[in-house]
DNA sequence: TGCTTACTCTATTAAATTAATAGGATAATA
DNA sequence: TATTATCCTATTAATTTAATAGAGTAAGCA
Protein backbone atom coordinates (compact mmCIF):
# COMPACT_ATOMS: atom_id res chain seq x y z
CA UNK A 1 0.00 0.00 0.00
CA UNK A 2 1.47 3.67 -0.62
CA UNK A 3 1.64 5.69 2.36
CA UNK A 4 -0.14 8.83 3.07
CA UNK A 5 3.23 10.08 3.12
CA UNK A 6 3.79 9.46 -0.65
CA UNK A 7 -0.12 10.10 -1.41
CA UNK A 8 0.13 13.72 0.16
CA UNK A 9 3.65 14.51 -1.32
CA UNK A 10 2.53 13.46 -4.91
CA UNK A 11 -0.54 15.36 -4.67
CA UNK A 12 1.48 18.33 -3.48
CA UNK A 13 3.84 18.32 -5.72
CA UNK A 14 1.18 17.57 -9.35
CA UNK A 15 -0.39 21.22 -6.57
CA UNK A 16 2.90 22.95 -7.70
CA UNK A 17 3.11 21.96 -11.15
CA UNK A 18 -0.05 22.83 -11.98
CA UNK A 19 0.49 26.23 -11.05
CA UNK A 20 0.39 29.02 -14.00
CA UNK A 21 2.60 31.65 -12.14
CA UNK A 22 6.00 30.36 -10.51
CA UNK A 23 4.67 32.22 -7.08
CA UNK A 24 5.61 30.60 -3.63
CA UNK A 25 2.21 28.81 -2.74
CA UNK A 26 1.60 28.33 1.26
CA UNK A 27 1.43 25.28 2.82
CA UNK A 28 -2.30 26.48 4.24
CA UNK A 29 -3.34 26.51 0.95
CA UNK A 30 -1.98 23.38 -0.41
CA UNK A 31 -3.89 21.27 2.21
CA UNK A 32 -7.16 23.18 2.14
CA UNK A 33 -7.22 22.19 -1.61
CA UNK A 34 -6.22 18.59 -1.20
CA UNK A 35 -7.84 17.89 2.25
CA UNK A 36 -4.53 16.91 3.79
CA UNK A 37 -3.75 17.36 7.31
CA UNK A 38 -1.42 21.40 7.44
CA UNK A 39 1.10 19.87 10.13
CA UNK A 40 1.20 16.44 8.38
CA UNK A 41 1.71 18.06 5.01
CA UNK A 42 4.56 20.58 6.63
CA UNK A 43 6.53 17.89 7.79
CA UNK A 44 6.50 16.03 3.93
CA UNK A 45 7.30 19.48 2.18
CA UNK A 46 10.18 19.70 4.04
CA UNK A 47 11.76 16.76 3.41
CA UNK A 48 11.03 17.39 -0.11
CA UNK A 49 12.69 20.63 0.24
CA UNK A 50 15.66 18.89 1.72
CA UNK A 51 16.06 16.52 -1.30
CA UNK A 52 16.26 19.25 -3.84
CA UNK A 53 12.73 19.02 -5.50
CA UNK A 54 11.23 22.04 -3.72
CA UNK A 55 12.34 25.56 -2.81
CA UNK A 56 10.71 27.90 0.24
CA UNK A 57 10.65 30.82 1.01
CA UNK A 58 9.82 32.03 4.63
CA UNK A 59 7.48 35.56 6.03
CA UNK A 60 4.98 37.30 4.09
CA UNK A 61 4.07 36.00 -0.02
CA UNK A 62 6.46 33.31 1.22
CA UNK A 63 5.78 29.42 0.30
CA UNK A 64 6.87 26.45 -1.43
CA UNK A 65 7.84 26.53 -5.79
CA UNK A 66 9.06 23.91 -7.42
CA UNK A 67 12.85 24.15 -8.05
CA UNK A 68 12.88 22.71 -11.49
CA UNK A 69 10.76 21.93 -14.61
CA UNK A 70 8.13 19.61 -13.87
CA UNK A 71 9.52 17.69 -16.95
CA UNK A 72 12.83 17.23 -15.03
CA UNK A 73 11.28 15.83 -12.51
CA UNK A 74 11.39 11.94 -12.50
CA UNK A 75 9.01 9.79 -10.40
CA UNK A 76 11.97 7.22 -9.32
CA UNK A 77 13.39 9.95 -7.53
CA UNK A 78 10.20 11.73 -5.94
CA UNK A 79 9.24 8.00 -5.01
CA UNK A 80 12.44 7.12 -3.48
CA UNK A 81 12.47 10.01 -1.04
CA UNK A 82 8.55 9.71 -0.27
CA UNK A 83 7.92 6.12 -0.01
CA UNK A 84 11.81 4.55 0.19
CA UNK A 85 12.57 1.68 -1.93
CA UNK A 86 11.20 0.69 -5.06
CA UNK A 87 11.90 -3.10 -4.16
CA UNK A 88 9.55 -4.97 -2.17
CA UNK A 89 12.44 -6.40 -0.92
CA UNK A 90 15.98 -4.96 -0.22
CA UNK A 91 17.69 -7.83 -2.06
CA UNK A 92 16.68 -6.93 -4.95
CA UNK A 93 17.09 -2.91 -4.29
CA UNK A 94 19.68 -1.30 -6.55
CA UNK A 95 20.09 1.85 -4.20
CA UNK A 96 18.92 0.20 -0.53
CA UNK A 97 20.93 -3.37 -1.28
CA UNK A 98 20.85 -5.43 2.22
CA UNK A 99 21.05 -9.52 1.98
CA UNK A 100 18.23 -11.54 3.93
CA UNK A 101 18.96 -12.55 7.33
CA UNK A 102 17.07 -15.23 6.23
CA UNK A 103 17.85 -16.47 3.08
CA UNK A 104 20.62 -19.01 2.15
CA UNK A 105 21.10 -18.36 -1.68
CA UNK A 106 20.06 -15.54 -3.83
CA UNK A 107 20.47 -17.26 -7.05
CA UNK A 108 18.18 -20.29 -5.72
CA UNK A 109 15.56 -17.64 -4.10
CA UNK A 110 12.34 -17.91 -5.77
CA UNK A 111 11.11 -14.89 -3.84
CA UNK A 112 14.14 -13.26 -5.08
CA UNK A 113 13.67 -13.96 -8.76
CA UNK A 114 10.04 -12.72 -8.77
CA UNK A 115 10.54 -9.45 -7.04
CA UNK A 116 13.51 -8.75 -9.10
CA UNK A 117 11.03 -9.00 -12.02
CA UNK A 118 8.38 -6.83 -9.75
CA UNK A 119 11.58 -3.89 -9.22
CA UNK A 120 11.72 -4.01 -12.85
CA UNK A 121 8.41 -3.61 -14.19
CA UNK A 122 8.17 -0.46 -11.63
CA UNK A 123 11.29 0.94 -12.50
CA UNK A 124 10.52 0.86 -16.12
CA UNK A 125 6.99 3.07 -15.00
CA UNK A 126 8.64 5.61 -12.71
CA UNK A 127 11.53 5.88 -14.70
CA UNK A 128 9.58 6.82 -18.40
CA UNK A 129 7.41 9.11 -16.19
CA UNK A 130 7.61 12.71 -15.08
CA UNK A 131 5.98 14.95 -12.58
CA UNK A 132 4.40 16.98 -15.93
CA UNK A 133 3.14 13.60 -17.27
CA UNK A 134 0.77 13.53 -14.32
CA UNK A 135 -0.54 16.76 -14.72
CA UNK A 136 -4.14 16.24 -16.46
CA UNK A 137 -6.46 18.73 -16.86
CA UNK B 1 7.95 -3.59 1.62
CA UNK B 2 6.69 -7.05 0.96
CA UNK B 3 4.98 -8.65 4.05
CA UNK B 4 6.80 -11.51 6.19
CA UNK B 5 3.93 -13.58 5.64
CA UNK B 6 4.22 -13.22 1.85
CA UNK B 7 7.36 -14.11 2.10
CA UNK B 8 6.98 -16.89 3.98
CA UNK B 9 4.49 -17.73 2.20
CA UNK B 10 6.39 -17.66 -1.22
CA UNK B 11 9.32 -19.85 -0.10
CA UNK B 12 6.85 -22.55 1.43
CA UNK B 13 4.90 -22.78 -1.76
CA UNK B 14 8.66 -22.97 -3.56
CA UNK B 15 9.51 -25.81 -1.14
CA UNK B 16 6.35 -28.05 -1.93
CA UNK B 17 6.70 -26.95 -5.70
CA UNK B 18 10.56 -28.32 -5.19
CA UNK B 19 9.63 -31.81 -4.16
CA UNK B 20 10.09 -34.86 -6.29
CA UNK B 21 7.41 -36.79 -3.95
CA UNK B 22 4.44 -35.63 -4.01
CA UNK B 23 3.57 -36.98 -0.35
CA UNK B 24 2.40 -34.45 2.21
CA UNK B 25 5.22 -32.56 3.84
CA UNK B 26 5.34 -31.58 7.89
CA UNK B 27 5.37 -27.68 8.98
CA UNK B 28 8.11 -28.32 11.19
CA UNK B 29 10.59 -29.38 7.91
CA UNK B 30 9.49 -26.59 6.22
CA UNK B 31 9.84 -23.77 9.43
CA UNK B 32 13.35 -25.63 9.65
CA UNK B 33 14.70 -25.52 6.11
CA UNK B 34 13.78 -21.76 5.04
CA UNK B 35 14.14 -20.42 8.50
CA UNK B 36 11.25 -19.83 9.71
CA UNK B 37 8.78 -19.43 13.02
CA UNK B 38 6.71 -22.37 12.82
CA UNK B 39 3.83 -20.96 14.61
CA UNK B 40 3.42 -18.68 12.45
CA UNK B 41 4.31 -20.16 9.72
CA UNK B 42 1.33 -22.51 10.46
CA UNK B 43 -0.91 -19.92 10.28
CA UNK B 44 0.13 -19.37 7.10
CA UNK B 45 -0.03 -22.60 5.48
CA UNK B 46 -4.00 -23.07 6.67
CA UNK B 47 -4.85 -19.69 4.91
CA UNK B 48 -3.26 -21.27 1.63
CA UNK B 49 -4.60 -23.93 2.45
CA UNK B 50 -7.98 -22.31 3.18
CA UNK B 51 -7.80 -20.56 -0.30
CA UNK B 52 -7.50 -23.62 -2.07
CA UNK B 53 -3.36 -23.68 -3.21
CA UNK B 54 -2.92 -26.19 -0.68
CA UNK B 55 -4.22 -30.07 0.95
CA UNK B 56 -3.41 -30.99 4.44
CA UNK B 57 -3.33 -34.52 6.08
CA UNK B 58 -3.19 -34.61 10.09
CA UNK B 59 -1.45 -37.83 12.00
CA UNK B 60 1.51 -39.78 11.33
CA UNK B 61 2.98 -39.24 8.03
CA UNK B 62 0.47 -35.47 7.78
CA UNK B 63 2.01 -32.01 6.94
CA UNK B 64 0.84 -30.43 3.32
CA UNK B 65 0.66 -30.69 -0.62
CA UNK B 66 0.22 -28.70 -3.21
CA UNK B 67 -3.53 -29.47 -5.13
CA UNK B 68 -2.20 -27.93 -8.54
CA UNK B 69 0.62 -28.62 -10.17
CA UNK B 70 2.85 -25.83 -10.18
CA UNK B 71 2.48 -24.34 -13.77
CA UNK B 72 -1.30 -24.33 -12.92
CA UNK B 73 -0.65 -22.02 -9.94
CA UNK B 74 -0.61 -18.32 -11.36
CA UNK B 75 1.16 -15.42 -8.97
CA UNK B 76 -2.08 -12.82 -9.26
CA UNK B 77 -3.99 -15.43 -7.01
CA UNK B 78 -1.23 -16.36 -4.95
CA UNK B 79 0.11 -12.80 -4.10
CA UNK B 80 -3.95 -11.54 -3.81
CA UNK B 81 -4.28 -14.07 -0.92
CA UNK B 82 -0.72 -13.20 0.56
CA UNK B 83 -0.07 -10.03 0.36
CA UNK B 84 -3.49 -8.65 -0.63
CA UNK B 85 -4.09 -6.02 -3.28
CA UNK B 86 -1.45 -5.77 -6.15
CA UNK B 87 -2.71 -1.84 -6.50
CA UNK B 88 -1.04 0.37 -4.25
CA UNK B 89 -4.08 2.61 -3.47
CA UNK B 90 -7.59 1.38 -3.31
CA UNK B 91 -8.75 3.50 -5.97
CA UNK B 92 -7.25 1.96 -8.81
CA UNK B 93 -7.89 -1.71 -7.58
CA UNK B 94 -9.34 -4.14 -9.76
CA UNK B 95 -10.70 -6.63 -6.91
CA UNK B 96 -10.70 -4.46 -3.94
CA UNK B 97 -11.74 -1.64 -5.02
CA UNK B 98 -12.91 1.49 -3.18
CA UNK B 99 -13.14 5.26 -3.65
CA UNK B 100 -10.54 7.91 -2.10
CA UNK B 101 -12.17 9.42 1.15
CA UNK B 102 -10.26 12.89 0.41
CA UNK B 103 -10.06 12.49 -3.95
CA UNK B 104 -12.34 14.66 -6.02
CA UNK B 105 -11.69 13.24 -9.16
CA UNK B 106 -9.89 10.22 -10.04
CA UNK B 107 -10.19 11.89 -13.82
CA UNK B 108 -8.01 14.11 -13.24
CA UNK B 109 -5.75 12.60 -10.17
CA UNK B 110 -2.36 12.49 -10.55
CA UNK B 111 -1.28 9.85 -8.02
CA UNK B 112 -4.89 7.60 -9.48
CA UNK B 113 -2.57 8.44 -12.88
CA UNK B 114 0.21 7.08 -11.51
CA UNK B 115 -0.78 3.83 -9.42
CA UNK B 116 -2.78 2.85 -12.70
CA UNK B 117 -0.03 2.25 -14.75
CA UNK B 118 2.01 0.74 -11.88
CA UNK B 119 -0.50 -1.59 -11.12
CA UNK B 120 -0.62 -2.41 -14.72
CA UNK B 121 2.78 -3.30 -14.76
CA UNK B 122 2.57 -5.32 -11.37
CA UNK B 123 -0.05 -7.36 -13.26
CA UNK B 124 1.80 -7.97 -16.20
CA UNK B 125 4.71 -9.42 -14.38
CA UNK B 126 2.30 -11.53 -11.58
CA UNK B 127 -0.06 -12.90 -14.28
CA UNK B 128 2.90 -14.26 -16.47
CA UNK B 129 4.44 -16.44 -14.17
CA UNK B 130 3.37 -19.71 -11.68
CA UNK B 131 4.88 -21.06 -9.36
CA UNK B 132 7.10 -23.02 -11.53
CA UNK B 133 8.69 -20.35 -13.28
CA UNK B 134 9.94 -19.25 -9.75
CA UNK B 135 11.50 -22.66 -8.93
CA UNK B 136 15.17 -22.24 -9.91
CA UNK B 137 17.46 -25.54 -9.46
C1' DT C 1 12.31 48.82 15.34
C1' DG C 2 8.54 45.93 15.93
C1' DC C 3 4.73 43.38 14.09
C1' DT C 4 2.99 39.85 11.21
C1' DT C 5 3.49 35.97 8.39
C1' DA C 6 4.89 31.49 7.18
C1' DC C 7 8.33 28.11 7.09
C1' DT C 8 11.60 25.18 10.49
C1' DC C 9 12.55 21.81 13.74
C1' DT C 10 12.19 18.53 17.58
C1' DA C 11 9.55 15.81 20.42
C1' DT C 12 5.60 13.33 21.63
C1' DT C 13 1.48 10.69 21.16
C1' DA C 14 -2.05 7.95 18.87
C1' DA C 15 -3.45 4.55 15.73
C1' DA C 16 -2.90 0.79 12.86
C1' DT C 17 -0.60 -3.04 11.09
C1' DT C 18 2.46 -6.81 11.29
C1' DA C 19 4.86 -10.51 13.54
C1' DA C 20 5.16 -13.77 16.91
C1' DT C 21 3.59 -16.76 20.76
C1' DA C 22 0.63 -19.82 23.65
C1' DG C 23 -2.21 -23.53 24.38
C1' DG C 24 -5.76 -26.50 23.77
C1' DA C 25 -8.92 -28.98 20.15
C1' DT C 26 -9.34 -32.16 16.47
C1' DA C 27 -8.42 -35.84 13.32
C1' DA C 28 -5.62 -39.58 11.42
C1' DT C 29 -2.57 -43.41 11.91
C1' DA C 30 -0.75 -47.51 13.84
C1' DT D 1 -5.56 -45.78 22.87
C1' DA D 2 -1.21 -43.48 22.40
C1' DT D 3 1.12 -40.71 19.22
C1' DT D 4 1.53 -37.43 15.69
C1' DA D 5 0.60 -33.30 13.31
C1' DT D 6 -2.73 -30.07 11.71
C1' DC D 7 -6.51 -26.75 13.36
C1' DC D 8 -8.15 -22.78 15.66
C1' DT D 9 -8.71 -18.83 18.78
C1' DA D 10 -6.82 -15.49 21.57
C1' DT D 11 -3.29 -12.64 23.18
C1' DT D 12 0.88 -10.03 23.21
C1' DA D 13 4.95 -7.72 21.34
C1' DA D 14 7.11 -5.01 18.00
C1' DT D 15 7.20 -1.92 14.32
C1' DT D 16 5.63 1.50 11.36
C1' DT D 17 2.66 5.16 10.07
C1' DA D 18 -0.02 9.18 10.91
C1' DA D 19 -1.03 13.03 13.40
C1' DT D 20 -0.30 16.73 16.85
C1' DA D 21 1.97 20.30 19.76
C1' DG D 22 4.65 24.08 20.43
C1' DA D 23 8.51 26.89 20.32
C1' DG D 24 12.11 28.78 16.99
C1' DT D 25 13.72 31.37 12.84
C1' DA D 26 13.76 34.29 8.84
C1' DA D 27 11.51 37.50 5.71
C1' DG D 28 8.74 41.42 4.59
C1' DC D 29 6.80 45.74 5.66
C1' DA D 30 5.08 49.78 8.04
Amino acid sequence: MLSKKTKYGLKALAYLASQKEKAPVQISEIAKCENISQKFLESILLSLRKSGFLGSKKGKGGGYYLIKEPNEILMTDVMRVLEGPISMVPCVSLNFYEKCADCRDEATCSVNKLMLMVRDANLEVYRNNTLADLIIS
